[in-house]
RNA sequence: GCCAAUGUAGCUCAGUGGUAGAGUACUUCCUUGGUAAGGAAGAAGUCAUGGGUUCAAUUCCCAUCAUUGGCUCCA
């Protein structure tokens, strides 16, 4: 019997009855054949030994697809777990799925501790087992065997696993000594995992619910080659580089206290200017969208929140309330939106001043919890771009669509490319988690879908990351070591202006329930700087570096005409630093390389007579010597291409 | 909050059961130099904190605090 199989580039091709992908690639080309890892038929992934019964259509995937390495990285998992059972077989697994970067798997060690210095013992293992080219063999078999199987190895999160799984649906995969309920597929044998680095050790609770046993997780990488591996390692390396905690000690731009507080930043003299020239860069584009800045306290009476909802989502959770003499509690403010709701409610509103757009850069603590804290990027205390757009009903798609520009204007001015649109829905299955009407909801959430849309922004949507008052479309960004964080924000609540019970009297001369736009473009400024830090690896463009021009003397015989340079720079509204050290001009060059300053000016004996600048740029090397006020001008019309 | 690792000079990091060392930064002196590190001297540490074991602890053990990598959480 012969059946149709349709390749990716849609070609036909017959072939007999239970032909495999294998085969199929090795009609195609030998050197496919060795690179093939696994395939898809109609979109399902298979294994690539795995006969086909009927007329399908046919992917193949090699390491160069997400796919085979995702099934590498898989079978990668099974040959840890094959190589741990051999050093702890009291061990009881979890589940071993493949990652972005490589794999994990979660294992009960029991009593035992799992130790970091076995690390080389389990890679070593691991690539003897390897070697020995061990074959995936998949086996269908009945829950009832299944239940049989792992309940003689005590398995008992295997147990846990198959309980939500259908008779008949229940595969095994078997190689070398190790046997895993398993859905595949696999790569067909162990050979060709060449490099492997088991990487960190982390704790993990079973299927994610902190009520559930903590489980070991072991994260793990394996390539086909060695080289890959070390590239790899280099990669990691040079991200570390750019990691912000390091450069934003380097180019002291904030640090950190014990005395203050953990994940209370301390923002230096640079990292101040930083901030300064984003806010200054910010507050420019909002006003001239409309925006109307405001000014509220630090500290509000514990009410207000009760007021908004936010106490009993989250004052367990927060920095607990101050006491007055009079014993009238006050909270350290969380949110910036309550205060912003009463300054609505400070005088009647009418439909005709809608929308009313008001911004602040308000400052928030949350008690964020101990293991949580990092870096600049998750902070207890913060200051959040923020604004609230009250606005009518019928506004609310233009309204949303408008801010979806701003933060693409923001992302576009700060070379923001990798980023990734996040429309984030409630969670039907957890309606406890959230307040307000079921209609209000889908009605927030269609229209935040609808103006994405229309604004082509390409999104991705996940249910339950909703806030609790809302829907919101997040704008997510990676870090330098891969982790996504939520920087821009957009949520659209139905449920405040109800909670303040805001109005506005509208055409019709009734008063009309208004609706509510949060939103920060940058999310808050500590997390902002510190992927902005990760983009550029401290290399801020000219208009936001903390010094944008450093003047170095070659020797102190010329520090008095640098002074004179200096200053009149300073007169230009352009921040120049002077080096007027008693240090060898290499050496100066070098320290404000290190400092990653844009521009160098190097005066020596030829500029003091001449009455000129040796411009030095960043990246570019010697540009030459210049009259002062040309080189001003020529910074003027590279600052101001914002 | 949970699991694990780490904590030595301002910074980066060696090291040791007999109370500490390098590079760099800092101070002073010499040098006055032309595009990524000139030379010398000096000062600098309660070895995170608190207990315990020991004749003796920075080192071993316990606890606490902080940091790091994850998990959970994230208005």
């Amino acid at each position: 019997m012969q059946i149709t199989i349709t390749l990716a580039d849609q070609t036909k091709k017959i072939f007999p009855k239970d032909i495999t992908c294998l085969s199929i690639a090795q009609s195609i080309s030998d050197k496919l054949a060795q690179k093939i890892l696994v395939a898809s038929v109609n979109d399902t992934l298979w294994d690539i030994e795995r006969p086909i019964t009927q007329d399908a259509t046919v992917k193949l995937f090699t390491w160069d697809d997400a796919e085979g390495k995702n099934t590498f990285w898989h079978s990668s998992a099974h040959l840890m777990a094959e190589a741990l059972l051999h050093f702890y077989p009291k061990a009881k697994l979890g589940i071993g799925p493949p990652i972005a970067q490589g794999f994990y798997y979660d294992i009960d060690f029991g009593k035992e501790t799992f130790d970091i210095q076995n690390f080389a013992a389990i890679e070593k293992k691991m690539l003897a087992l390897a070697s020995q080219k061990n074959i995936f063999s998949r086996k269908n078999i009945s829950k009832k065997e299944a239940i049989q199987y792992f309940e003689k190895k005590k398995e008992k999160y295997k147990l846990e696993l198959l309980k939500n799984l259908q008779d008949g649906q229940i595969t095994l995969y078997t190689q070398g000594n190790f046997t895993d309920l398993c859905k595949g597929p696999h790569i067909p044998h162990t050979g060709s995992i060449k490099a492997i680095k088991l990487l960190n050790v982390a704790g993990a609770y079973w299927q994610g619910n902190e009520k559930n046993q903590q489980l070991t997780r072991l994260y793990a990488i394996t390539f086909p080659q060695k080289k890959e591996l070390q590239n790899y390692l280099t990669v990691l390396e040079e991200a570390k580089k750019r990691d912000h905690r390091t450069i934003g000690k380097n180019l002291k731009l904030f640090t950190f206290s014990q005395k203050v507080g953990m994940g209370l930043p301390l923002w230096l003299p640079k990292g101040a200017v930083l901030r300064e020239k984003l806010i200054k860069f910010l507050t420019k584009a909002q006003n001239e969208r409309g925006y109307s800045p405001v000014v509220t306290p630090h500290i509000a009476k514990k009410d207000l929140y009760v007021t908004s909802g936010h106490d009993a989502k989250y004052g367990a959770d927060a920095f607990q309330p101050i006491k007055t003499p009079h014993d009238e509690l006050f909270m350290l403010k969380p949110m910036n939106c309550p205060h912003h709701c009463e300054i609505y409610q400070s005088e009647p509103r009418s439909y005709k001043e809608l929308p009313i757009r008001l911004s602040e850069f308000g400052t928030v603590y949350r008690y964020e919890q101990h293991g949580e804290l990092h870096g600049l990027t998750r902070v207890r205390g913060f200051t959040q771009d923020d604004a609230h757009i009250f606005c009518r009903p019928d506004q609310v798609k233009e309204e949303f669509k408008k801010v979806i520009d701003l933060v693409l204007y923001i992302f576009d001015k700060l070379k923001f490319q990798n980023f990734t649109a996040q429309i984030s829905l409630h969670d039907p299955q957890h309606p406890e988690k959230y307040i307000g009407k079921t209609a209000n909801w889908l009605q927030a959430e269609a229209a935040i879908q609808q103006a994405a849309q229309e604004k082509y922004l390409e999104t991705t949507t996940k249910l339950g990351e909703a806030a609790f008052y809302g829907p919101k479309l997040d704008f997510m960004v990676k870090d330098a070591i891969g982790r996504s964080w939520q920087m821009g924000t957009v949520q659209l609540d139905y449920q405040l202006p109800e909670k303040f019970q805001l109005t506005y009297t509208g055409k019709d001369n009734t008063k009309h329930r208004p609706v509510m736009i949060h939103r920060a473009p940058f999310g808050s400024l500590e997390r902002f700087i510190a992927i902005l830090i990760e983009h550029t690896a401290g290399n801020f463009p000219l208009w936001l570096a903390p010094t944008p021009v450093i003047v170095l003397t070659v020797s102190e015989k010329y520090n008095e005409y640098a002074q004179k340079v200096c200053t009149a720079l300073k007169k230009q509204q352009i921040d120049a630093n002077l080096d007027d050290r008693n240090e060898k001009i290499g050496k100066k060059i070098r320290e404000a390389a290190i400092q990653k300053i844009p521009y160098m000016l190097i005066i020596g004996e030829k500029e003091t007579k001449d009455h000129t600048v040796a411009v030095r740029k960043k990246g570019e090397g010697d540009v030459g010597s210049m009259e002062l006020h040309f080189f001003v001008k020529k910074l003027q019309e590279e600052f101001y291409i914002y």
